[in-house]
RNA sequence: UCCUCCUUAGCUCAGCCGGUUAGAGCAUCUGACUGUUAAUCAGAGGGUCCUUGGUUCAAGUCCAAGAGGAGGAGCCA
């Protein structure tokens, strides 16, 4: 019989109907409830076994972890804790799970000890919803750009250029590297390597998807993107997903709204669309915080947090704004900032950004206008005497810091070309980029939207690990 | 990479000032129980105290190095 799945059957009239439900048991109660998940929600279904109706070999089988295809009745349930049952009229064990070896227990385990078996953790109810959640989101990014108008474009994963300046790249190579050719310098020849070239993984496909904003005119990216830096935070990993859109004729106001739109349309879709997911994250982020000191606790909890940002504009600053706000703050006139602000031109550390977003506006902050020393080559120049200022912006989440990171790119060709050679850039790996400027360049922005950063402001997750499947970082690509 | 903290049963953790046989809750196993909700009740089993070296009559406990983990910082999305 075709199976029906337990979401499906918690919005069916129960009225007696036979159905059959595959799943696995998360705990098996008085000899008679089993307790049943698929993964399609994160509600369990009850089946019920009657007394003598399943035989002895079989009951003793019924065992955490284990795997059922379970048929019967779809019935009313009696008691409390669910609507809807089923009375088993056959069970079968689909695949056995051993109670002595199974990790997972019906108990609460903490995420260190999940992330050591990211093979079973996708069966706790907490990495199935987020899970979930990550699935909507990312449904929600397509559909969110597909509605506007915007074309998904594939940007390459190998990449030959090393100019992005995103950060340090994962070589990609076909060379033997015990053994290496050589050329008559002895430096290792990468003419005899797969592409005749050096090549890297990408770091970023702004730069691709910049050629395509100025053919199709509104595009994104969204696609794995990878960073070999030695980072060791609860927000960065080396291999992470990230969607950019590109726009012709944006300028950077634009981008700015359009960052905000896209956003707040992400919030209110998980709201509507992943309810009980988040019903039950707010509920563990609550328990989670109940455990730290009064003073750290954030004052929403993370449905709350959810509609604010929906329902709110996000605060819109300058730099030179924010210096300001911060030099005449509390905790810089008290030396309470590890990095205090005195001048002009340094650059904003993680206490600023946290004071100004928690602190100072309690809301979403869009930093726009940067010192051109502190931010890469290929943004917008502003036209300023002194305090040379770019067109760059970052949009500031409470918890989270930095989420989108974008700009007004520079169109004009000579300005881009001076900015290339200023900083040293390898202005012929570069030629194409460039070239764009020469031939019909128009104005055009974009920004870099961490996927698992977003994913963790929608579930409140604590360390980015927990939003991936199978988190990579320094030291670390089991599984 | 830097700073701080942690590593004791399958999991989460206690273990005092260095002192005899290392504990608890949950999980597991055995038994009971047919309307339970991380079921409950009774009983049982379960330990390389992260590794190596040192101090000491004596080390889970003190010291050093290493490994692994967490949080913060930097790099950023």
């Amino acid at each position: 019989m075709k199976r029906t799945k337990i979401k499906e059957l918690l919005v069916t009239e129960a009225r007696g109907q036979t159905i059959t439900v595959n799943g696995w048991v998360r705990t098996f109660r008085n000899n008679q409830f089993i307790s049943l998940n698929d993964g399609s929600t994160i509600q369990n279904l009850q089946a019920v076994v009657a007394l003598n109706s399943v035989d002895e070999g079989t009951l003793k089988r019924i065992t955490t972890g284990a795997c059922l295809s379970v048929t019967g009745e779809l019935v009313p349930s009696p008691a409390k804790g669910q609507t809807v049952e089923v009375k088993v009229s056959a069970l079968e064990i689909v695949g056995d799970s051993d109670p002595e070896k199974y990790p997972l227990q019906p108990k609460k385990h903490s995420l260190e000890f999940l992330r050591e078996i990211a093979h079973l953790r996708g069966r706790t109810n907490t990495l199935s919803a987020v899970m979930r959640v990550r699935h909507a989101m990312a449904f929600a990014v397509h559909k969110f750009f597909n509605d506007k108008g915007f074309f998904y474009i594939h940007t390459p994963v190998i990449t030959g250029s090393d100019a992005e300046g995103a950060g340090a790249m994962f070589r990609v190579t076909t060379l033997d590297l015990n053994n290496p050719p050589k050329d008559e310098q002895g430096n290792i020849d990468y003419k005899e390597d797969f592409f005749g070239r050096e090549t890297n993984l990408t770091v970023s496909g702004q730069l691709e998807g910049e050629t395509y904003a100025l053919a199709l005119g509104d595009i994104y990216t969204f696609g794995p993107t990878f960073r070999a830096e030695n980072s060791n935070t609860t927000r960065h990993l080396a291999e992470f997903w990230m969607i950019e859109p590109e726009m012709a004729f944006y300028d950077l106001e634009d981008n700015m709204a359009l960052a905000q739109e896209f956003l707040q349309y992400l919030g209110k879709y998980a709201l509507e669309n992943c309810a009980d997911d988040l019903q039950f994250l707010d509920k563990r982020a609550q328990d989670e915080e109940a455990t730290k000191p009064q003073d750290q606790r954030s004052e929403l909890g993370l449905i709350d947090r959810l509609k604010f940002i929906t329902e709110n504009d996000f605060q819109r600053l300058s730099y030179t704004e924010a210096i300001d706000i911060l030099k005449n703050s509390n905790p810089n006139k008290k030396k309470k900032f590890q990095y205090l602000v005195d001048k002009w031109g340094v650059d904003l550390q993680s206490e600023h950004e946290r004071y100004l977003v928690e602190k100072h506006f309690k809301k979403p902050v869009i930093l726009y206008n940067y010192p051109a020393a502190i931010k890469a080559f290929y943004m917008k120049q502003n036209n300023e005497t002194e305090n040379k200022t770019v067109r760059a912006m970052d949009v500031l989440f409470p918890g989270i810091g930095e989420i989108i990171g974008g700009s007004q790119r520079e169109e004009n060709y000579d300005k881009l070309l001076s900015r290339v050679q200023e900083l040293g850039l390898p202005e012929k790996e570069l030629w194409w980029y460039l070239e764009l400027r020469k031939f019909g360049s128009a104005p055009h922005s974009g920004f870099g939207l961490g996927f698992e950063r977003l994913i963790q402001f929608v579930t409140g997750m604590t360390n980015i690990r927990d939003v991936i499947p199978f988190p990579r970082f320094p030291g670390n690509a089991e599984f």
